[in-house]
DNA sequence: GACTTGACTAGAC
DNA sequence: AGTCTAGCCAAGT
């Protein structure tokens, strides 16, 4: 299959409300260097939920065009992502790959109860 | 086919 | 925690 192609595959599976970085849609599409090509990919996507990819820091990435940008925080925003000091937090919204049967992306375990990060958001 | 150009990253200070 | 640097890969020229 074409590297485009996975990519935009898997880009479409994301679930509403998470996120997945350029790192890491490369190696679910099996080149784990090629995060910039995804950034290229997405740079014509077209019917996929591409404002679900961010950089590994959880930031969105800067492009020509600035009017994408905007778009795209509020759109995840909407999903429920929640944003902290300008970056998603990786942490809670990281797709996890669709790991049914597969080896999970690194996820930090589910927190209970009294959620900081959601406080500190609240307040910002 | 040799550059150049990105919506990138991990590692080293 | 912010900045730099080296790689990296696919497209376009």
């Amino acid at each position: 299959m074409k590297f485009d192609a996975a990519v935009l595959a898997l880009v479409a599976r994301i679930p509403r409300g998470r996120v997945a970085t350029y790192g890491q849609l490369a190696a679910l599409a099996g080149k784990p260097r090629s995060a910039r090509a995804v950034g290229r990919v997405m740079s014509k996507a077209d019917g996929v939920p591409w404002h679900r990819v961010v950089n590994a820091q959880g930031g969105i990435s800067r492009r020509a065009r600035m009017t994408g940008m905007v778009t795209q925080r509020i759109r995840l925003e909407q999903e429920g992502v929640l944003f902290r000091r300008g970056r998603v937090i990786l942490r809670r919204f990281r797709w996890d790959g669709g790991a049914a049967g597969r080896r999970a992306v690194a996820r930090a375990p589910r927190r209970r109860g009294f959620d900081a990060d959601a406080l500190v958001e609240l307040r910002s």
